[in-house]
DNA sequence: AGCACGCCGACT
DNA sequence: GTCGGCGTGCTC
C-alpha cells in the first residue's frame, strides 16, 4: 500500500503529493485524513494523507514512520473544504489545512499533551467485601467514612486524600482512577422551551426549510430577537439529530449570547474565541470529535469544526468584517459556511440589523431568501436620534460634549439610568502636532502618524511598535507649541470624570480588554449597574444588550466617514445603527445623540431616520455609479519588497502581466503606494482589479503567484475581496 | 523549508 | 591556487 501525502511546509513548489510506502505495522490503523510523520530530504516532516493506493510508483519511495496520533483526522468533508479554500484564495493545500486545526492539533511537532486528567478514588472489590471491612474495622472513623463516600461513587483523591486513603489503597480495597477532565465543562441543560416567538419571528421560522440548501438574509432591527429564531431552528435541528454552527463576530461571543446558548443546550454547546488557551481549544475540540457537543458557537475559524451532519449554519451580524481573515489563507468564513451548506444539504442563514450591501443585492435578486423582523421584540420603538452640530458647539467653547449631551448625560446620572459613549477612533487617534509649523511626528519605518500615550508620555507607531518619547519643543522649528489633536479614550474620559465627578465610568478599548476576562468582567459590571457609564471604542457597537441604557451618545461621528474606503458610508451607517441600537433595549424608550461637523451629511441623517432600507438604495446608487461591489468584484495585489526599487519594477512588470491576459472588460489599477506605503522598512505597493465577471482571473492569478513569487526579495499577496484597501 | 550543487571574487 | 558567496534546483 502507499500513502499520498503532502508535508507541512507552505511552499509554492512542496504544494502537492509525495508518495510513501505504507509498512505492515501501520497498514491497519492508518486513515486518509491523518497526521504521519515522512522522512523528507534530509530531514523528517509531518505530513497529511491524502491518499491510499495500491498502485506502485515508477519511482523509489520512502516508507511512512508513523501515524503522529490516529484518533485525529481531517474528515472528507474537511479535506474537501480545504482543496475549496485553496482554490478560493490561491493559498497553499497545507496552509488550508492549518488554518481548519486549532494550534494544539496542527501538523508541526506538539509541545505538551493537551489531554487534562483528574485523578478520583474508586472502589477495587465488589460491595459486600468492603461491607465486611467495615464492620471488622468499625473503629478507623476515617476509612469506614471513605468507603461510605466511595459507595456513593467515585470521589476526586484531593479531596479525601489522606493516611488512611493510602492504606485503603494499599489493602487493594479502592484505587485510582484517571478520567479526562474538560477545561470548560457545562453539564447542566437547562433547557428552556418556555419562549415563543412573536408573529414576526414565527414567520421568519416558518420560512426555513431545514431540509434542503439555501440561503437566507435574516434582517432584523436591532432589538428584534433574532437570537431567539436562531434558537428555535438550532432546536428543531437536534431534534432531527443534526448539528448546527454559529458564527459570531468575537465581540458577541464573551457576552450574553454565549449564556443564552448555554442556557438553553446547555452541555450541548462547544465554544470557540481567541480568548481560549490552546488547552481550552483543544478540550472543545475533543467534545466534537467525540460527538459529545451537537452545537458550535464560534468566531471564524468554527467554521471549519469537524462537526458531521450539520442541519444549518447561521451567521450573526453577517455585515461584520471579522468573518474576512486578513493574513494568510485570507479566506471568507462565509464562503466556507456556503460550501459546508452545500455539501450537508443544509439551510444557510445570514443575519443583521444592517447587512452588508452584497448580501441585500442578493436577497433583492431573490439568490438569497430574505427574511425580515421590523418590529423590536418588546414593541419598544427603536431610539429617537438627534444629531448636533459641533460647528456651532465649538464656537461656545464645547470642545468633546455639546450642551445638549452633556444635559441628558446629566439626566440619566440623576435618574439612575446607564450611557453608552461612543468614541468613533477609526484611523483616529490622539497624534501630536505642532500649530506653530505643522510638525507631526511620524515613525520612521512606517509613514504611520505616531499615537500618543499619555501615560507613559511617549509616541508609538500601531504597526511596528516604534516608540520615542515627546519633545517638550518642537524637533522641526522648537517653538513650545506641540499640542494633542484628535482625542483618545483616556482623554475622553478624564473629561468626564471632571464634567461627572460622581459618575461612576467604565472604559472598554484595546488597552483595558487585552487581559483574558476582562472584557466580559466589564461588560458584567456594567450589567450589574456598578458603573454609570460605558465609553468605548467600535467595540461597544454590537451584540450588547444591557437593559437600563437609556441614552447612546457618538462624540465623533465623522472620523469613520473620512476614510479612504469605498465602505466608508456603509461602515459609518452600520456601526452608528448598530450602536444606536443598544438604547432602549428594555421598557424604557431610548435616545441617541449624534455629534457631527457634517450635520447635513446624507448618511447620519438616514442613521437619523433609522431607515437602512433607505440607506441602502441611496448607497447602491453611489456604487452604481463608480462600479463598486457588489456591481462589480475587486481583487487586490500588494506586492512588497524591502527594495523600494525592485518593489516597483515589479509591480509594473505585473501590471504588463496581467493586462493582455484578463478579460478586456476586467480595469486593472495602479500600481499605485499602498496605503500603508511601508511597514518596517518593506514598501508596498498595490494594484487594483475591478471586473464583473472574469473566468480567466484566477487561473491567470495563480500562474501569476507561481511565476513571480518565488523571488525571495518580493513578496506577492493577493486578495480577492479585501475588507479595506 | 532545508540542503546540495555550482560557478565567480578576495585570501591564508 | 582555495574558501565561501548565495543563485538554482530538488526533495517521494
Amino acid at each position: 500500500m502507499y500513502a499520498r501525502i503532502i508535508i507541512e511546509y507552505p511552499i509554492k513548489t512542496l504544494d502537492k503529493c509525495f508518495t510513501y510506502a505504507v509498512p505492515d505495522n501501520i497498514k491497519e490503523d492508518i486513515k486518509v485524513g491523518q497526521k504521519v510523520l515522512v522522512p523528507f530530504g534530509k530531514g523528517i516532516v509531518f505530513g497529511i494523507v491524502l491518499e491510499l493506493t495500491s498502485d506502485k510508483p515508477d519511482f523509489d519511495v520512502k516508507e511512512v514512520i508513523r501515524i503522529d496520533n490516529k484518533d485525529i483526522y481531517l474528515n472528507k468533508e474537511q479535506l474537501e473544504l480545504g482543496k475549496y479554500l485553496q482554490e478560493k484564495t490561491l493559498c497553499t493545500l497545507i496552509t488550508a489545512y492549518q488554518a481548519m486545526l486549532p494550534s494544539a492539533l496542527k501538523i508541526k511537532e506538539q509541545k505538551s499533551k493537551y489531554d487534562k486528567y483528574d485523578t478520583y478514588y474508586t472502589l477495587n472489590k465488589p460491595v459486600n467485601e468492603i461491607d465486611k471491612y467495615i464492620i471488622e474495622n468499625e473503629r478507623r472513623a476515617k476509612q469506614v467514612a471513605i468507603l461510605e463516600m466511595l459507595k456513593d461513587g467515585d470521589v476526586l483523591k484531593k479531596e479525601i486524600n489522606s493516611s488512611s486513603s493510602k492504606t485503603l489503597e494499599k489493602l487493594g480495597l479502592i484505587k485510582e482512577i484517571k478520567v479526562q477532565k474538560y477545561r470548560i465543562d457545562k453539564k447542566e441543560n437547562k433547557v428552556n422551551d418556555a419562549f415563543v416567538l412573536n408573529e414576526e419571528q414565527q414567520k421568519a421560522y416558518n420560512e426555513v426549510d431545514l431540509n434542503n440548501y439555501n440561503t437566507y438574509l435574516l434582517e432584523g432591527v436591532t432589538g428584534s430577537g433574532k437570537t431567539e429564531v436562531y434558537m428555535h431552528l438550532i432546536s428543531d435541528v437536534i431534534k432531527n439529530g443534526r448539528t448546527a454552527i454559529v458564527l459570531v463576530p468575537e465581540i458577541c461571543l464573551t457576552t450574553q449570547t454565549v449564556k443564552r446558548f448555554y442556557d438553553r443546550f446547555g452541555g450541548d454547546v462547544a465554544i470557540f474565541h481567541s480568548g481560549l488557551t490552546p488547552g481550552e481549544k483543544y478540550d472543545e475540540y475533543q467534545k466534537i470529535y467525540r460527538e459529545e457537543v451537537k452545537i458550535v458557537v464560534g468566531t471564524r475559524s468554527s467554521i471549519f469544526v469537524p462537526l458531521k451532519n450539520l442541519g444549518i449554519i447561521i451567521i450573526d451580524e453577517e455585515h461584520s468584517e471579522n468573518y474576512r481573515q486578513d493574513s494568510n489563507p485570507r479566506y471568507d468564513a462565509k464562503d466556507m459556511a456556503d460550501f459546508r451548506a452545500r455539501y450537508n444539504n443544509c439551510p444557510l442563514l445570514l443575519s443583521s440589523a444592517t447587512p452588508s450591501l452584497e448580501a441585500k443585492a442578493r436577497a433583492g435578486k431573490g439568490v438569497y431568501k430574505l427574511l425580515s423582523l421590523k418590529k423590536r421584540a418588546n414593541n419598544m420603538m427603536l431610539p429617537e436620534v438627534l444629531l448636533v452640530d459641533m460647528v456651532s458647539e465649538l464656537k461656545k467653547g464645547n470642545y468633546l460634549f455639546s450642551s445638549v449631551l452633556k444635559e441628558k448625560i446629566q439626566k440619566r446620572l440623576d435618574n439612575k439610568e446607564q450611557v453608552i459613549l461612543l468614541l468613533n477612533r477609526r484611523g483616529f487617534a490622539t497624534f501630536i502636532t505642532c500649530s506653530s509649523c505643522g510638525y507631526t511626528y511620524k515613525c520612521p519605518n512606517c509613514d504611520i502618524t505616531l499615537t500618543y500615550h499619555k501615560s507613559s508620555n511617549n509616541l508609538r507607531c500601531h504597526y511596528c511598535g516604534y516608540v520615542t518619547k515627546k519633545d517638550d519643543l518642537c524637533p522641526k522649528c522648537h517653538e513650545d507649541s506641540l499640542n494633542y489633536l484628535g482625542v483618545g479614550t483616556q482623554k475622553v474620559e478624564q473629561m468626564l470624570n471632571e464634567l461627572y465627578p460622581e459618575a461612576r465610568i467604565i472604559r472598554m478599548d484595546q488597552d483595558t480588554t487585552t487581559k483574558k476576562g476582562s472584557l466580559q468582567k466589564i461588560i458584567d459590571d456594567f450589567a450589574d449597574n456598578k458603573y454609570d457609564i460605558l465609553l468605548g471604542t467600535q467595540m461597544i457597537s454590537k451584540g450588547l444588550d444591557f437593559k437600563n441604557v437609556t441614552l447612546v451618545g457618538i462624540i465623533n461621528a465623522d472620523t469613520s466617514l473620512n476614510l479612504p474606503d469605498f465602505r466608508a458610508n456603509e461602515k459609518t451607517f452600520s456601526l452608528l445603527y448598530q450602536t444606536s441600537g443598544r438604547a432602549g433595549r428594555d421598557k424604557k424608550q431610548g435616545e441617541v445623540v449624534i455629534q457631527t461637523f457634517n450635520p447635513d451629511n446624507k448618511v447620519l441623517n438616514l442613521v437619523k431616520e433609522n431607515d437602512y432600507d433607505k440607506f441602502y438604495l441611496y448607497e447602491m446608487n453611489i456604487r452604481h455609479k463608480l462600479k463598486y461591489p457588489p456591481y462589480t468584484y475587486i481583487t487586490l495585489i500588494v506586492i512588497k519588497s524591502k527594495d523600494y526599487d525592485l518593489a516597483s519594477k515589479t509591480a509594473l512588470d505585473i501590471k504588463k502581466y496581467l493586462e493582455p491576459r484578463l478579460d478586456n472588460k476586467t480595469i486593472i489599477y495602479g500600481p499605485t503606494p499602498a496605503s500603508v506605503f511601508r511597514i518596517n522598512n518593506i514598501y508596498h505597493f498595490q494594484i487594483t482589479i475591478k471586473y464583473t465577471f472574469d473566468d480567466k482571473l484566477n487561473k491567470v492569478l495563480k500562474e501569476l503567484e507561481t511565476n513571480y513569487n518565488t523571488q525571495s526579495q518580493v513578496a506577492l499577496e493577493i486578495t480577492f475581496n479585501p475588507a479595506r484597501f
